[in-house]
Order: C-alpha cells, then structure tokens, then sequence
DNA sequence: GAGTGGTCTAGACCACATC
DNA sequence: ATGTGGTCTAGACCACTCT
C-alpha cells in the first residue's frame, strides 16, 4: 500500500515532469491541493516537502509555491552509456552494463578496512575487482570490499551479475543508504588497461560506504570512472540555521 | 524564533557528535524524547526524519532508532585549506579564501547562457572570473554569470570580497537551493599558468545553478579545483517505491 | 483583510518486531 | 501483549505578502 503522500508526491511530480506548470508558475495552494486529492493539507504538505527537497519546486510562505526551472545537463546521453548519478530530480539511470570479475578473494580486515566496514581486525571479507562494461566498451572500475558477517554465501556467478540483486533479492536485505564522496585520480595499471590510459590520463573516483536498513555497513566501495562517460548531480537546500 | 524541531534536531545531533551514543546504539524512542524535549512525538519524528535525511541515524518500524557510524573522511584537514562541499552529515566548512579579479565584466547573454538562467538572448548578465587563494595559494578558479535584472548593483570591492554577502546582506535576497554536478576535465591557459599544471594536469569541476527563495535563477557558475584540495560529499537515501 | 505556507498538538489507526 | 515507528486527520495559531 502506497502512502497517500507519495500519491499526491507522485501526481505533482508528473505534472512538473510533464511541464503542465511551466517555469515560475505558481501551483494551487496547499488547499486546494488538499480537496483536489481528498486528503489532508499536512499530507499535501508532506508531498510537497518531498519535491522541495528535491529540487523541483519552491514553497514561500505568503506568496504560493513555484515551480523551478529545469536544469538541463550539458550531455544527456542515455545511449551513450553515461554512468549518472542522481541524488534528486532525476531518476538514478544505469544503463545495462555488464561485469568481468577480475578479482573475487576472501581476505583478512586490514586496520583501514576495519574501521571503513566497522570490523575488527582480522575479520573475513569480499575483495572484489570488477570491470563494468557498456556494449562490450569498459566503463568503470569497481573495487568493493564487505563484510562475510552480513553478505554471505556469495559465489563467482553472483559477482558476475548483480550483486544488488543477490543482496535484495537472494538475502532479502534492505538497503538504506550510502555515504558517497567525490575526486578525481590517476588511472592505475589495471585501469590503464582497460581505459585504453596512461600516465597523463585521470579518472573520476566515487568513494562509497553503504548501509542496510539496520543500520550495519555492508560494502565500502571505490569505483573508477571514465571521465567523459561520468555524470554526477545532487541538490543543496540552504539550511535555514 | 528557533522552531521546536529544530531546537529537538540540533540537541540530538550534537548528542550524536559527541558520541554520547555509540555506533548501532539505540536512541530513546520517540515518546521518550517527547517527554524530555516537553513537545508532542510528531515534532520529534521531524526532527528525527531531517537526521535521517542528512545519514546521522536509521529508523526502523517495530525496532528503534540507531546511530549509523560515523564515515571517516580520508584526509580531514581544515588546515590544509581543503574546500569541502557537504550535502550532509559534515558542516560545509570553506576555509577562508581571498579573490583576486581576472575579469569582471557586463556581457549580453548568448543562446546557450539564456537556457541556463532561464533569460532572453541579449540580456545582460555579468560575468566574472575570480582565482580563490588560500593562504596566498591559488586553489580554485571560478567562473560566474548572473543576470543583472536579479542581482544588481554589483560593483569591483563587492566582487573582490564575498559575493555571497552582497546578495544576502547588501540585496537582502535569500538563497534557497543549488543544482550542483559534478565532473573532472583540463585545466585551461588560465588555470595552468596559475595552478602551475600543464597539460598532462586534470582539476575537478564543479557546476552550479543557484536558485533564490522566489524560484529565479540568481547564479551559473563553474568551478575548477585543484584535486588534492576538493572534497565532495553527499549522503544517498533509498527511495522506497 | 484575505490568502498563503510553517509549526505544533492530541489522538487515532496501522505495520512491524520481539517476547 | 507490548513497544516501536509510519501515516493521517482536524484544528489551532502564527508569519508573511499583497491589495
């Protein structure tokens, strides 16, 4: 059963999606949006917060509430295989890639490690080298590391496919959340490989720490991208104080 | 007037800063807190939700609510001058930076620049070119267009100092939220000769729409940084259907 | 004054986990 | 059965903007 806020979230949103409201144009007050979806103003209200948080809209106590202007990014190619990230606005797309396992050891927590996966050391864990392809071209490099005492029972044919889909789906887990951080490095030899690089070249590199819905870290993860076939975007609310 | 969820939101977090609960620990459930913060459980579960948002806690129907551990940053040093971007968890921390000018000027707004701050072609808008020092160190190199019908006025001292406090305190306008993306590419003449890089160098770009309370757009902006002084962090949270 | 959104409450009901 | 968080309501009051 979908809550009632995320049907009227999901309403307005395909409206802003589909630009019935074009860019400044005041929606209907929270009222009317209330009686409009028979339900109360502090669901539509829960709705809108949503949409606030994620970028799309503009509430202004006294005035109304404003739809923002779209931001187009610069190279929308989902043909092309872009590995985009969303955090808001858009919808999180991976186009289909494949994998080609290059490492899958299980290894004892390094002092480093232990404290990135929350473990002692000494503790057993994933190591997993992965090339991510598009149509047979590499993409991304991934490297991720986690814990035995949360994912067991991964196998080679796990790792070649998804490892999400083992984790949700296999082991019915619920992931939560994920701590992502952003730079930019020198490619590596493996890296340099694959990418067809060299020692002038650089890649894009997402840092990541992932969490279960209990609140237990289940992967860290570093994952090389290929520059031109990397796109990252988020939205930053200004806090009030 | 601070509202009560903020003053709940801000006593918990400090809480959870100063490591009053330990990682995976369980925070006193909803009512208990209501009752200490003398405020209803719907005030507590707001400012619960924005710490949930912002990856500082889990909650977990018919369980509780848990701190997740904290994700230490690689190189945390406010001394080495690093320009942090947080969307959570960290306080956005900008070491204090001085600007020197490269270009200020009044330009008409082409095809593409008019999209991206939703204008005509041929309105004015400024533009200007600024190196942030640390320190007397370059470390970034910005590159900001803004139309002239929103942000006015603008004179050389404004644009040597903080542009951020024109608008906020000088105007009176309020920031409401950023499109912030994010990518790697080279550095340019500009760039080279003041980050001392050549052509083999690579910097981290970060593009920006900024957007006002009233829904216009106020900023376009680009940034380049130098890699080993850019951090770029954000938190993820799964959405459930 | 009329209309807007923001905060806060008390209370109800439901879904889920544990004992 | 008990305790947890999630959703939803009706209503109150306040702050803000515009006319």
């Amino acid at each position: 059963m979908t809550p009632k806020y995320m049907v009227v979230y999901n309403a307005v949103r395909k409206d802003i999606s589909e630009y019935k409201y074009a860019a400044n144009e005041m929606l209907p007050s929270g009222e009317m949006l209330a009686v409009k979806y028979k339900c109360s103003v502090l669901t539509v209200k829960k709705a809108l917060d949503k949409l606030v948080n994620e970028g799309f809209i503009v509430r202004k106590r006294g005035l109304g509430t404003f739809v923002k202007k779209m931001v187009t990014t610069s190279n929308t190619s989902k043909n092309k295989g872009v590995n985009q990230i969303y955090t808001s606005r858009r919808e999180l797309i991976r186009p289909n890639m494949s994998a080609v396992v290059e490492t899958f050891d299980i290894i004892k927590c390094d002092e480093d490690m232990a404290k990135k996966l929350n473990l002692n050391v000494g503790d057993f864990i994933y190591y997993i080298v992965r090339v991510r392809l598009f149509k047979q071209h590499p993409r991304i490099v991934e490297y991720t590391w986690m814990p035995l005492n949360v994912i067991h029972g991964l196998e080679l044919k796990d790792v070649q496919g998804s490892i999400y889909f083992y984790i949700t789906k296999v082991l019915n887990l619920k992931i939560q959340s994920a701590h992502v951080s952003f730079n930019a490095v020198r490619p590596n030899d493996l890296e340099k490989k694959y990418f067809n690089m060299n020692d002038h070249d650089f890649v894009c590199e997402v840092e990541q720490t992932a969490f279960l819905d209990t609140s237990e870290i289940f992967e860290y993860s570093i994952a090389h991208h290929i520059p031109e076939y990397f796109e990252f975007e988020t939205n930053v609310i200004k806090e009030l104080a």
